[in-house]
DNA sequence: CAAGATATACTCACTGAGTGAGTATATCTC
DNA sequence: GAGATATACTCACTCAGTGAGTATATCTTG
């Protein structure tokens, strides 16, 4: 029911926010979460069916959201879920919080944030890439140093980190290009 | 005790498999797996002590590796694990399959496996390095053939492939310089 | 030389990720 | 009229990953 012990994990590597995002829209069942996850963020989040069930249950025992059961003439019943106070809030914050510097947090989290942004206001979505390539930027500063840094011995470990280091050099790309891909160049 | 039915998982994204390969050369208990873990693959795999534990636990219960206490004088006790005829042949079988294609898994997982071929064989990397190459191609090809086909309204969806496009394409340019990075260019 | 940090070694209980099978009805298709 | 597909959700499970706790031995430092 309640938490008295707060998440443990960053809790951002799991579709709860694109969830909220969509109930933030407007207040709406599992099923239908599940054919927007994966018709519109398909490409971003590949989850099933139960596990959207699974997080709705989190999320309600959490409180951050609430479902009242509605019942349809001939159609099974169905629960409409909403954000509480505390889930409105939640997203709200989690919206305009750059994402850290793991490829998959950025892969993911960032992809679904600038969903959320771009269906909200153009100018949230511009700012949010903004900050967020500042922070890639100086994200790859820091393990350009640790590469620097690591003797010519770790060979191994030298390769990992120039590996994350072309992928973040690729997102930062990306994140350069993206603005006009999505035709809304300036 | 045995498994009925067999892992719901591709299951090489957690560091079982980076455990066996450290226990096939040879047997050692969880501390000090840990301990290579950090040290030797620290930028490849991020894990706690008790994920190591867990780890152990599970692969001990599948059957894959055993584990015999072996007190010292004047230390803790410790429990030295050992790889199972099972869990050698599913090592040596790992060992020589290319990974999917997903960013993650070839970040992850295909960087393990290259660890591992190289304190083997240099030839075996260097086939590996080549299949590897070789599956991220096609799926690359794959991915350019869905971007193709994804209707331009689909502006988020292309976005989200055009990022795992450019992720693909950093990663096989990667693996273009891994060879001589290593020093051990032919 | 005693107090406290660090190293050795592992256990336990927990939350959350993710799967797959199952249930039940209604509508669409051939 | 039979069978596939769509609507809507439940349940039980395995595995990922964390954090706190236990207990002893050795190293460090004032």
């Amino acid at each position: 029911m309640s938490i008295s012990r707060s998440s443990p994990y960053a809790s951002a590597l799991s579709p709860e926010f694109a969830i909220s995002g969509f109930l933030a829209q407007r207040p709406t069942h599992g099923y239908d979460l599940y054919q927007r996850l994966t018709d519109e963020l398909g490409q971003v989040w590949y989850i099933s069916l139960s596990q959207v069930y699974n997080i709705l249950k989190r999320l309600e025992d959490q409180g951050l959201i609430l479902g009242e059961t509605e019942t349809q003439d001939k159609l099974p019943a169905r629960r409409l879920f909403h954000l509480t106070e505390a889930g409105q809030q939640r997203f709200e914050t989690w919206l305009r919080t750059p994402t850290g510097c793991s490829v998959r947090a950025i892969r993911v989290e960032f992809t679904t944030r600038l969903y959320f942004a771009l269906a909200r206001e153009h100018s949230l979505a511009h700012s949010l890439i903004d900050a967020q390539a500042a922070a890639i930027r100086s994200g790859l500063a820091r393990l350009e140093t640790s590469l620097d840094e690591l003797p010519a011995g770790q060979r191994f470990n030298r390769l990992g980190l120039a590996l994350r280091i072309g992928q973040l050099t690729s997102i930062l790309d990306w994140l350069g290009a993206c603005w006009p891909d999505l035709g809304l160049s300036e």
